[in-house]
DNA sequence: GTATATAATTTCCTAATAGGAAAAGGGGTT
DNA sequence: AACCCCTTTTCCTATTAGGAAATTATATAC
């Protein structure tokens, strides 16, 4: 079984381009003839049609960068879940009884975006995290929350598709283990994330469903250093409480 | 002289097919070569292309949406910017002072684009906008604020390559008016909208600018039947006090 | 459960495109 | 003014794209 080539070659060089363009923001055709191994003409060819159709810009200097299309499709992606809103004043309920920072993400190919983030107020020690990148299900509190919903199929599927590469030494890498913490997930609906994504990152976190389909998750991470028993108690019933006013407003 | 013919027929119509799933999602193939003038076996294979590169995912009931790398995309591109935090704070004190919409747009391709919206806290009528639309710069507040910015080469190539299409009765679409209006703005450093964009709508705004290079703009919008001249004055004097403010924290 | 309708996918061939070598054009610098 | 470096155009063939038709999967009716 070989698998076979895909269609449309210039549509691959153009997400190269895309992506090069994504990490290195005004760059001459020349850098990115080099980086995407592609020759002046075949790149400026492509950028010219990706000019076109405004997906990417360029400057008096010939420098280009991405386009202002891919700001009107973000839009219209968080429109689509529209969650982000919806979901806002019950995160910062939690964020002021829980003064940490706080990530509401969808799930979107076996693995969660973040598409919201709550910063503390006073704590001064923060995460760096952004709105866009992406956590693998089986690392975080998110994903394993959301994990934890998948039937017996999606969850073979997932295990089938995703190696589990270990981030920290606490990733769980072993999927009986996986399998015994999803279990624990499923009885409490609270996942925990135990410095197994970043060194000294302690998660909380729950999913979200709409009636039987799973939107996303949220969760609260701080420094495992100001995690004492009582104050994780104290996250376990915010994020839970949160979980169920969320899934009621979700259903609207 | 013709326009030649342009490369990437493949990337044109996934574009198309992005472009739709961005005003529609969660179609079906039917439907996307439907509304792409496209045959199935043709849609078909783009859209696994685009599916393989994460502009577009599908759902197990084979509908299809954007995916995820716009999402990534757009994270990068406000990175490159990273105006709207840098201003959130600015912005939020003029939002307390004048109680109505404050925009902030940046400038991409000759077009404004909204990158953050502050809504009023006691108003309940409020603008109808969204991050990521986008203006014309002769008939908005923040556009001419820019164009104002302009040298002359740049407006010349702006005009020619731009038409003063109306919106409303009140579209300024004579370039002799534009030019005056344009004078006032540059002695005052304040731009308005009057009813130009959208009836019954004013704007006052003025342009963002780091040293020499044009950034974008802000503005304040309102109903018009709020704008008393007393209301006026007041905006027009936190507008230049942001405009200030913002202009130092930009050098940093 | 089977028939029927509808949509998704594969196959396969030729019309059309893509890509790159080479040459030409632009712009800034010494 | 000559040079260098980067961008853009030209032009030809190796490669790809696109669609008709057949096939398979999926949903709906009976």
């Amino acid at each position: 079984m070989e698998k076979s080539k895909p269609y449309g070659t210039v549509l691959l060089k153009a997400a190269k381009i895309m992506d090069y363009l994504a990490d290195n923001p005004n760059k001459p055709l020349q850098d990115i003839s080099r980086a995407t191994e592609m020759t002046n003409p075949t790149t400026l060819k492509i950028l010219e049609t990706l000019l076109l159709i405004g997906y990417v810009s360029r400057d008096k200097n010939k420098n280009y960068r991405l386009g202002s299309k891919i700001i009107r499709y973000a839009n219209q992606y968080f429109d689509q879940i529209d969650l982000v809103e919806l979901t806002l004043p019950y995160l910062e309920k939690l964020q002021k009884s829980i003064d940490e920072t706080i990530h509401l993400g969808v799930l979107v190919d076996n693995e969660i975006i973040y598409v919201n983030k709550l910063e503390p107020k006073y704590q001064t020690i923060r995460m760096s995290s952004k709105v866009g990148i992406t956590r693998p299900l089986y690392s975080s509190a998110m994903g394993k929350a959301v994990l934890a919903e998948f039937n017996e199929t999606e969850y073979a599927n997932y295990l089938e598709s995703t190696p589990l590469v270990p981030h920290t030494e606490h990733t769980i890498t072993n999927s009986l283990k996986l399998d015994a913490e999803l279990q624990k997930i499923r009885s409490t609906g609270i996942a925990f994330d135990d410095e197994e994504m970043e060194k000294d990152i302690y998660c909380i976190g729950a999913s979200l469903k709409k009636g039987d389909q799973i939107i996303g998750a949220f969760s609260v991470s701080l420094p495992k250093y100001r995690l004492t028993a009582d104050f994780k108690n104290q996250i376990i019933r915010a994020v839970a409480e949160t979980k169920d006013e969320l899934e009621q407003a979700l259903i609207h």
